[in-house]
DNA sequence: TAGATTGTTAATCGATTAACAATC
DNA sequence: TAGATTGTTAATCGATTAACAATC
């Protein structure tokens, strides 16, 4: 596996590929071709190619990629080919969601820690976890040798709780609070916005009404 | 306001200025400067002069932007000077989730309507929504002039949630299932992955391992 | 006026696409 | 072999950045 340079956009579509192959494979589909992934996600066949160039040569020229090794391939690229621990901070509605949602386990990805200081919170049990103070965030991370951090809490506690995760030794941290955040250049920081994708529709839907209104 | 094609990733920064703006509105802060606001959001003063400059000239030279002013504007620009009435189908954990999530409320977005096809979930009450059957979508489209639809269903079932929301009439899909679903060219559309960006942070933990593995 | 900061142009950088030789 | 599809190069396209005239 090749370690050059590549575009955050191509590993995003990496993850979207990963689960057309996941697919094509319930399906019980052997074979696919570059414009059959193109097709089924939405960009050029070009596209995915250059996209899987850079990490090798997966295919068959002339027949395609077999999709349960480009399944495999993809997964590992993405580090999908074991499990990750997430400790979670933050036990509001959003951090409550966070943890019955069923789509980060089929990823890999399992919450192994929620953590609140909120008294009224502690104590609480989400499905099989329970809410623990804060102190305890080192020893659940030793437990389970944990690298990633979500943090679930309201936009003025978000830098803090990111300041305890880098203090703790967590490497990656995902944020869900709308604020930006500050961490040491070594640790890896990404942003999930609920909201920024509904804001770029209605920008869209305000372009439109523009458009039609000087029609 | 210029209506020209305008970069996706634009729009996007635009929505951190605004959300960056409002705090220093609230910290009665009345004037920034292009270097100011991109040093508070972490991109480069050229980039946040030249993402406004889309839209128009918002600030006097030698001075900088009068912070009310320009964060009335980019609200207005990303279409959140008014309330957006939201349908949502899904009332599952992620669905529950979004309704229960302020962080919507707090942009201008108001779930008007749940709708979900499970029996056992029809009827449920989720704050102080009340889980209809689908049949019921056009009524509260109609009641409350909704434009835009939320996805929150099992992958299995994006689709046609898809398809009913645009026989619908809605305009506008923000789609939370982890699967590429399509709708006719003029239905906006966006999908949201809570785990891609997950995905990214592992593989950039695993280069991150790989380069240690290999001094 | 001198200092500061915008708005905008031109240069740079990077990503996507088209095209095709390689090859199954 | 003929047909198909990959891997890769070169061309195109678009976005970011640097630089500076305009101007408060």
């Amino acid at each position: 596996m090749k370690s050059l340079r590549v575009p955050e956009a191509t590993v995003t579509r990496l993850s979207v590929y990963s689960r057309f192959l996941e697919r094509l494979d319930r399906k019980g589909i052997t074979t696919v071709s570059s414009g059959d992934i193109a097709e089924g996600v939405g960009v050029s066949p070009a596209q995915v190619r250059k996209d899987l160039a850079y990490f090798g040569e997966f295919g068959t020229r002339g027949v395609g990629y077999n999709v349960k090794d480009l399944m495999r391939y993809t997964q590992k690229i993405l580090g999908l080919d074991h499990n990750w621990s997430l400790i979670l901070v933050g036990a509001g509605n959003l951090g409550y969601a966070l943890c019955t949602h069923k789509g980060f386990n089929a990823r890999g990805f399992t919450i192994v820690g929620v953590f609140d200081n909120d008294l009224s919170k502690i104590g609480k049990q989400i499905q099989d976890l329970e809410v623990y103070p804060l102190e305890k965030m080192p020893e659940i991370i030793e437990k389970y040798s944990a690298r990633i951090g979500v943090i679930a809490v309201p936009s003025r506690n978000a830098q803090e709780t990111a300041d305890i995760m880098v203090k703790n030794k967590l490497e990656a941290i995902l944020n869900f609070a709308p604020v930006t955040i500050n961490v040491p250049e070594h640790i890896e920081l990404r942003n999930v916005d609920l909201s920024v994708k509904l804001e770029i529709l209605t920008f869209n839907l305000g372009l439109r009404s523009e458009k039609n209104s000087s029609i």
